[in-house]
DNA sequence: CCCACTACCTTGCATAACCTAGTAACCTTT
DNA sequence: AAAGGTTACTAGGTTATGCAAGGTAGTGGG
């Protein structure tokens, strides 16, 4: 069944790497940090989603860590790209741009097609 | 293990139900009608992706169809939009906005802190 | 010591859906 | 009737991952 909801959250889930990657890009933060920079962005993510995506982009190489002291509470993991993240960045970037190139040539033909439709009406 | 297909393939998820819906909306196509369409605008789809796809959107009540002959070959179901289809429509485009939105916003700020670095470096 | 806060992490359920490879039917032409 | 093009469809392997929920552990205040 297909519903608003499904259809929303799998569009996020396509740009959320993007998006994860390129704040890390912006310099070295902690899960904390992404969380409220990507809620800032009006991205909806929670922990659960994030320290997984963490492990798997460090996992693949693409992210590295260095542990930091708090000022209180337990060290923090800040995040920086790998020489191999920003060459991915670099590439899964033109993806998005070239996808978000796709969707606009579709949806240009359908506003204009409408537009026509409503002159029609109103000719008619 | 992330690859670049993996992701690519992932974003692409999310805008396809959106670009489908809209070539429909566009007027009265078949099966092989949307595959060129899409095409055209350099999404990649296949037959085996884009029938469950139609599938799921008739159960849903988002789309229906009428059977049509065809000059040769087998007859031809051409799709369209119901109410709930177009209303459906209307909403994912929004959603669709508000996270290129979003997209734009984070990769925005990297493209201006990787300017500034370089400025200061050359200026180092 | 206990509580609250911060931070990191994992397990497992639930879901989702792409795509390969194949089937079947209809039509025309030879 | 065989061949070839067009159209519609599906079963199943494979892969993925979002998120709720619960766990561990450091710090500091009362």
């Amino acid at each position: 069944m297909i519903t608003l909801e499904n259809a929303e959250v799998q569009m996020r889930k396509g740009i959320l790497e993007l998006c994860v990657l390129n704040v890390i890009a912006n310099g070295e933060v902690y899960a904390s940090d992404l969380l409220s920079h990507l809620k800032e962005a009006q991205l909806l993510v929670v922990e659960g989603t994030l320290y997984p995506l963490l492990n798997r982009l460090n996992k693949s190489g693409l992210v590295t860590y260095s542990w930091q002291e708090s000022t209180g509470g337990p060290p923090r993991k800040y995040y920086r790209l790998t020489d191999n993240g920003h060459e991915f960045l670099k590439e899964l970037t033109l993806s998005w741009h070239q996808l978000v190139f796709s969707a606009t040539t579709i949806l240009e033909q359908t506003t204009q097609n409408n537009q026509n439709r409503q002159e029609q009406r109103q000719a008619g």
